[in-house]
RNA sequence: GGGCAGGUGGCGGAGUGGUCAAUCGCAUCAGACUGUAAAUCUGACGACUUUAUGUCUACGGGAGUUCAAAUCUCUCCCUGCCCA
């Protein structure tokens, strides 16, 4: 028997939360205090968790610690498929091989907020690999073909006359049996995963199930303010950032974002979010509330200590333009070289010719002094300190 | 099954035998300004070096024509639209 208060329910129901389809019904399950099942669906294409993805993860904690039973169902079968949400190309199908191994690695990333012990790990290829075409037959006569057309993201390849395989209106159909298979009584996702969490609803009552409750929570967008958070546009905060680069993104948030992030990416209560809002309208600078928003997602994925230390160092390098106190040495062979395959080859840019262009630029300091000659040479048989650009730092001295 | 149109750099999209490492826009990087925000301005933006009107690799894959091909031919692969 869980016990949940009103209050409690509706603030889960309702910070950081787009929509909860059956509201009303979801609200009498939380009440009732009967252990509800509850999904999320990931399709491990990739290992690297970003603040993004674990918006939903948090809600997911927050259920977790009311009591209710989380189970994080891997698609290493779905997986294979791709899921074309929110892509304009077809997703490269992957091997379950990889599928299995982003998704241990997944795990290790989801255990910094959710109790991983009482979570139940499921891989829907256990079912899916079973269904015979007749099985899916079936399951497609769930669905029109206008019904599936009317997924935005369908109508937006229509509408550019981009391809799209019969295979991926199979997706959703697939994510919908997975409710099936364990019973779910309620699935969270994005906003982009309405469509796949309807049919979810469909297919369960198709096998007599009652059907699952809905909540969807927004989509974070990037450190560019614009783009949905992601690796394919190099906008995203990743859960393993270093310190020191996490709160360095975060201050390269836009301003308008600051209140949308403390609110999904944050445990700071509501309340307070309600006060920074108001002091940014009322003219605060909001650099300070931005600083405010590094040092708690720094806390989170790290430590309090990280934090602390990661501010200093922004402050130090970035508001002061100082050279930071922690800097990597790195020991090299020999007491001299270009500084051009210095660079190169120290990975402070990609490739000689870059690093050719960012001398010439005026980006590149030897011992806080700029050079502009591209045929220098560094001896560094006493410590060298080099910085490329504004935050490129490494310091070399001969073995 | 038939007809038509396409496949170019991270993306969009020019180029249709040499002057193409490929106009332009976006993204990116650097510099200026700043709060590493936004906006703005300037520059860079395949790689390598002997930095040169240099070398190599690149316009879906392969083969060919030519002194010379992203551009022409053949073939294969992929996609969209229309008709059946």
């Amino acid at each position: 028997m869980i016990q949940t208060s009103e209050e409690k329910i509706n603030a889960v129901l309702s910070r950081g939360v787009v929509d909860v389809i059956q509201k009303r019904e979801l609200k009498k399950k939380l009440a009732k205090g009967k252990q509800l099942t509850i999904k999320l669906g990931i399709d491990p294409s990739g290992a690297d968790l970003h603040i993004g993805h674990m918006v939903v993860i948090k809600k997911l904690k927050e259920f977790q610690d009311m009591g209710h039973k989380i189970v994080l169902l891997f698609g290493n079968f779905t997986g294979q498929i791709g899921d074309p949400t929110g892509k304009m190309e077809a997703r490269k199908a992957k091997t379950k091989k990889q599928l299995e191994k982003n998704a241990e690695k997944y795990l290790d990333q989801v255990k910094l907020l959710l109790d991983i012990d009482k979570v139940e790990v499921r891989w829907n290829a256990e079912w899916l690999e079973k269904l015979s075409f007749a099985d899916v037959v079936q399951l497609s006569s769930c669905f029109t073909v206008a019904q599936m057309m009317e997924r935005d993201m369908f109508q937006d390849r229509v509408s550019k006359n981009m391809p799209i395989s019969m295979h991926e209106f199979l997706y959703p159909l697939m994510q919908g049996y997975d409710s099936v298979a364990i019973q779910a009584d309620l699935e969270l996702g994005g906003t982009d995963q309405t469509f796949n969490l309807l049919a979810g609803r469909t297919i369960q009552k198709a096998y007599d199930q009652t059907p699952q409750d809905i909540l969807t929570v927004p989509i974070l967008e990037g450190t560019d303010g614009t783009k949905k958070m992601g690796k394919s546009e190099n906008n995203y905060i990743a859960v393993d950032d270093a310190p020191n680069d996490m709160f360095g993104k975060v201050m390269s948030i836009p301003d308008n974002l600051i209140v949308k992030y403390f609110e999904l990416a944050t445990e700071i209560p509501l309340s307070e979010i309600d006060e920074i809002k108001q002091a940014i309208k009322d003219g605060d600078n909001p650099m300070e509330f931005k600083k405010r928003l590094g040092r708690e997602i720094v806390t989170i994925y790290h430590s309090e200590e990280a934090a602390q230390k990661a501010e200093e160092h922004f402050t130090t390098v970035f508001s002061h333009h100082q050279v930071p106190d922690e800097i990597p040495l790195k020991k090299l062979d020999g007491t001299s070289m270009p500084l051009i395959d210095l660079i190169a080859e120290n990975n402070l840019a990609p490739s000689k010719s870059q690093a050719r262009r960012l001398v010439q630029q005026g980006a590149v300091r030897i011992n806080e002094e700029k050079v502009q000659d591209i045929d220098t040479d560094i001896n560094f048989e006493k410590e060298v300190l080099i910085q490329v650009g504004k935050r490129r730092f490494l310091r070399v001295i001969g073995k």
